[in-house]
DNA sequence: TTCTAATCTAATGAC
DNA sequence: GTCATTAGATTAGT
């Protein structure tokens, strides 16, 4: 079990009474304190990794910018397996691409209802033959899209209105 | 900000076919569910809303609870995603954008006490220049993004021991 | 390029 | 307090 994590932070936590100053004071650097993992959860990655399986805490953005160099050093020889190494290893799903009958269901109920309850969602997923999880997804994207139109189009509104006002003080 | 709500429930009143039956429960469209109004206090927001506050501090009774009691009392009105709608309207606190050296404070923190007392928080607080209520709310989605994590991890190691069992049964 | 699936996390409300 | 879910901001694939 997570036991054996459980533990080792409690461990930590067991000392009585922290202040900011103790807790500045300590050094973060001793390796014990570092590299502290934790292993991801990753249902689509199919067979064991090449690499270890291991992502620091907070070491998402220096690995992130160490991949990047290395992405634009092999650019040119970047192969659609070395890619998918790489999507791997940073540990995003691959992109979902909905048929145009599985997004017109969706649409169609998003028109009458753009929060579906996890009943709705689940029958959906059954439906589409897809995880319920995508069609969460797939629903704050399309609140997410609606609103950005909403904001555009007021802009265009207030634009309009500026432009009216302008004219009408020209005339 | 109203105009995206406003346009949300218009685009219920276009009534187009329901393709879920289920969806079919909800019918937005009722007058008496419209100009509801509940005014929450919010400080973030800059302007008083237009309506009048409708809900009034007075005897023993907070804001909170009255509001709770208003709202059991128009809940069989009320359809879920129409009081979500609302409390949008009504607003919500602008997202804080952490700085890196804030993130940097929090987590060494979090590292030797995930659950900091009072006093912890408002010292934290002090020093980066935030509200306490933000300090909690950090440590509140950073336990739920341990926990998270742990569980991840543990479905994880399930699937391995399942894989293995497997591979061993071939053998 | 644009659009959007996926990710991360601050904020919220139910319990 | 936890927990699920949301919005908002971003990253990255087609």
């Amino acid at each position: 079990m997570a036991e054996s994590t459980v533990s080792c932070i409690r461990q930590v936590d067991a000392r009585p009474v922290f202040t900011i100053d103790r807790i500045l004071g300590l050094d973060l650097n001793r390796p014990e304190l570092r590299n502290i993992s934790v292993n991801l959860y990753r249902p689509w990655a199919e067979s064991e990794p090449p690499q270890q399986r291991r992502h620091t805490i907070n070491g998402g953005h220096d690995l992130k910018t160490k991949i990047k160099e290395d992405e634009f050093k092999y650019k040119q020889h970047f192969s659609e397996s070395y890619r998918r190494t790489l999507n791997w290893y940073i540990g995003r799903r691959p992109r979902t691409a909905f048929s145009s009958s599985q997004i017109e269901l969706l649409e169609s109920v998003f028109l009458v209802n753009s929060y579906p309850g996890i009943d709705i969602r689940e029958e959906l997923a059954q439906r589409l033959l897809l995880d319920e999880d995508r069609i969460q997804i797939w629903f704050q994207n399309r609140r997410a899209k609606l609103k950005r139109s909403h904001r555009e189009s007021q802009f265009l509104m207030v634009k309009k209105t500026i432009a009216n006002l302008k004219d009408f003080e020209e005339e």
